[in-house]
Parts: structure tokens; C-alpha cells; sequence
DNA sequence: CGTCACCTCCCCAAAATTGGGGAGGACAAA
DNA sequence: TTTGTCCTCCCCAATTTTGGGGAGGTGACG
């Protein structure tokens, strides 16, 4: 006998993935010698969702691999139901998506893991176990995302930087595309004050270079 | 006899506008002191469309002041009707809403003027007057916009501009507000190639500074 | 009245950018 | 094959940016 096999059950898989032949693969590694029962897979989550509401709850998955970006409901507002149907399933998210969007929505959701599609096999049997084991399994990319992205909530970003009037002014017109000098014409300012402004605006925007400075105002709504 | 009354008749504005109190400063701003009769005002758009379907072709408004962001149906999509009703109402937009979209859906429509709510008494008065000279009253921060929207209309917009891979790339990083030197390290190259690229880049963009070229990037949703 | 934030102007030097130039190789289309 | 685009690397010099410093003025707030 197997170190594996020391567990009284194989752990439950469910997949909702509508790609036929990407289901198929997934369900070809859910193997006993990874410590994993035969899953059930569905096309869609409402197919999914019929089928956990109706099982037992000895029956319910330990592990559910969830697409997103389904036909229908999207695959993130299938997580809540998931939950309070199935309250001790992990969810792994498994997709193309890379965005921090979805990223975001999911684990806020509740997804315990979020795998790219670009996963080999083996990465996504490891996943499940990981899950299983209540660890969150995610990509390499996708933990650079989330922890970038918790780093920019940590920080106590006071939801909005507080500029002065000139500083906004010159912002925008950096945004614009002006040099120092243009900006400094277009706000009849020596090209001193211009600087000066812009060493200020630097340090709360929390920037080093016109071009960060520009694309933190232009993706957080600064202007 | 002032200078005033040379003309016939009075201009007949009609007036769209949910908001009451601010309704009310239109209509009393239509003085005939100023050449204005005595307006219709309507707080929706349906009313104002059934009115102007039941009244003679001489009883029909010569401006007609819109609000957008009416309940029911967009502001926008009246002046279609409005055009089709009475062809020779000049339409002027009074909105509080600045941006882009708004100003070209309803310049598109057909609409002559497009004015602030910020503007004041005087200014909208002097507007209908304007507009029913044939003239285009427009908000001076609008006429900004407009402007701009135009020119980047006319100049050959190859709609997207063609990068090459390399310089997608270059441009992503650039946008996260990556240096020169830290985006050659990303993408594997010496500063010279980097610096290569980014020539390139400039010139396919018509911009010259990184700022510009992120404010493009993000702006016409080149990454 | 002192303090603090803001605006204005200036000096300075290291570093980066900008914008020319050239040059070789890969690779695909004409 | 020739042409063209793309990628790579390099040199150069003018200009700009970056990031320190200081300094005087205003106006608000306690």
C-alpha cells in the first residue's frame, strides 16, 4: 500500500469547464494514484449547480475546478452559490484571464486557488491536492498579481491623493503630453516652479518619472 | 423701439429638463426683453416629443434647450426624433456631463450647441440666441474637447496604430512606469536596443516623451 | 503669533531621455 | 534575389529630467 492510500477516501473533483476536450484532460489526470476519485464534470455551472443541490452531502466535491468565462453566468458568481451549497468545497478558479479584475472578484468571492490554463497536468493535480489540503494553489503569475495588488491596499492609500489645485493642473497637463517647459508656459510659471511642482507631486503620487506619474493618474482617476 | 424688436416674433424655445428649480431659472431667464418668448418646458422627454407631434408646423420650437441624463430614455436619443419632428429646431445640450462619449453621440446626432449647467443665466440666453442664428454655443471647457476630438479625427488615425511585438512590450512596461534601463533588464536587452525601440515607438506614435506615449497607451487603450 | 500648507523662484549636479547616425542578421513577401 | 520589416547592438551630443538644497511670500488655523 502507498503512503497515499492511508486516506480513507479519495478526494471528490468536480470540474465545470465548457471545452470539451480541456474537460476531458483534466478528467483523464484525476487518477487513484494521485489520490483522486473519478470527477464529475459538467459544461456549465447550471448543470453543476442542479447536481450539488440534489447529492447528499457525503457526496459533495472536496474540490471544484470552476471556468470562468462560461456561457451564461459568469463562472465568479457561481462561487457564492457554490459556498452555501457546499460550504467545505474548494474552489479553483481555472482560466485564460489574467486581470486583476477577475483576479480580484474571485478571491473576494471566496476561490481558494486560481490556476491558468497554461497549467501543465501535473500543476493541476498538484493544485487539487493543495486546495484539498486548504492551501491556495495559483499560478506563478497570477500570486505576482495578488501580491502587488495586496501591497496597493496595505499601503494606506487615502483612497485619493491629495493634490493641490497647481499640482492637478500640472498633472493633467503632463498628462497631456507637455514637456516641463510647455507646462510651464501653459501655467505662466518660471520653469523652476514648474520643476518644483513637479518634485511635490512626485513624492505623493509616489513616482519617479513623468510616464509613472502619468499612468498612475490616468489609471486611478487622478485627472 | 429697441433694436430687438425689428425682428417679427420672438425665438420660441422649448425646454427639456427634470430638474424643477433649475427648470424654473430657464424658463425665466426667456425674457422678451432678450428676444425670447415665453418657453415650453417639459421635465421628460416623452411629453415634450408628443407636444411637438400635436402642434402646427408654425407652432413649432425655434431652439430647444435638452438635458441629458433625463429618467426614461437618454437625451441623446431624442434629437433624432426631435430632427425628424421639427427639422429646422436648433438643438442645444444642457448637461453636466463633460466627457467624450457624451459630447460625440450628441454631435453626431444632430445637436448644436452643447452647454455646462455650470454656465450661467446670461450665458444660456446668450446661447439660444446664438443657436438660433445658425451659431454652435458650446461650453468653452466643451469646445476644448471638441477641438481635440476633431484633430485627432482628421489626422490619418490609422485606427490601430501598428507596433511591432517588441514594441508592445516596451510600451506595457513603460506604462507600469518602468525607466529605460529597468524595462532593458525586463526584456532581456542592452539600453541601446531598449533605447531603439523606444525611438521607434515615438515615432509610430506621434509622441515625444514617454509620458505622451503613456498617456496614448492608456488613453486609446494601446496595451 | 507661530505653524503649516501652498505657491513662487532659484542653484546645482548626476542621471536619464531624446534624437540623430550606422550596422548586422533573421525572415517573409514580392 | 531583392525588398522590406523587425530585432539587436552601438556611438554621439543636446536637452531634459530628477532630486537635493535654499528662500521669500501668502493665507488659514489654532
Amino acid at each position: 500500500m502507498s503512503d497515499i492510500s492511508t486516506t480513507d477516501s479519495l478526494i471528490r473533483v468536480w470540474i465545470v469547464e465548457d471545452h470539451a476536450t480541456y474537460r476531458r484532460t483534466i478528467e483523464r489526470l484525476c487518477t487513484p494514484d494521485r489520490g483522486l476519485a473519478p470527477p464529475c464534470a459538467f459544461s456549465n455551472g447550471e448543470g453543476m449547480l442542479t447536481a450539488l443541490k440534489h447529492v447528499g452531502t457525503d457526496e459533495h466535491p472536496d474540490v471544484m475546478l470552476l471556468d470562468v468565462g462560461l456561457p451564461g453566468r459568469s463562472g465568479l458568481d457561481l462561487i457564492k452559490d457554490i459556498h452555501q451549497h457546499a460550504p467545505h468545497c474548494r474552489i479553483v478558479i481555472l482560466t485564460v484571464f489574467e486581470d486583476e479584475t477577475k483576479i480580484c472578484e474571485a478571491i473576494r468571492s471566496g476561490a481558494s486557488g486560481y490556476l491558468l490554463k497554461t497549467a501543465g497536468a501535473e500543476a493541476v493535480a498538484k493544485a487539487i491536492l493543495e486546495a484539498n489540503d486548504g492551501g491556495s494553489p495559483m499560478s506563478p503569475s497570477i500570486v505576482n498579481r495578488v501580491v502587488s495588488l495586496l501591497a496597493k491596499l496595505m499601503k494606506p492609500m487615502p483612497q485619493k491623493v491629495a493634490l493641490s489645485p497647481r499640482e492637478k493642473e500640472l498633472l493633467t497637463l503632463m498628462v497631456e503630453g507637455l514637456t516641463a517647459k510647455e507646462i510651464a508656459v501653459r501655467m505662466s510659471l518660471s520653469i523652476h516652479t514648474a520643476g518644483t511642482h513637479t518634485k511635490n507631486l512626485f513624492v505623493k503620487l509616489e513616482v519617479h518619472s513623468r510616464a509613472a506619474a502619468v499612468a498612475r493618474a490616468l489609471r486611478d482617476g487622478l485627472v
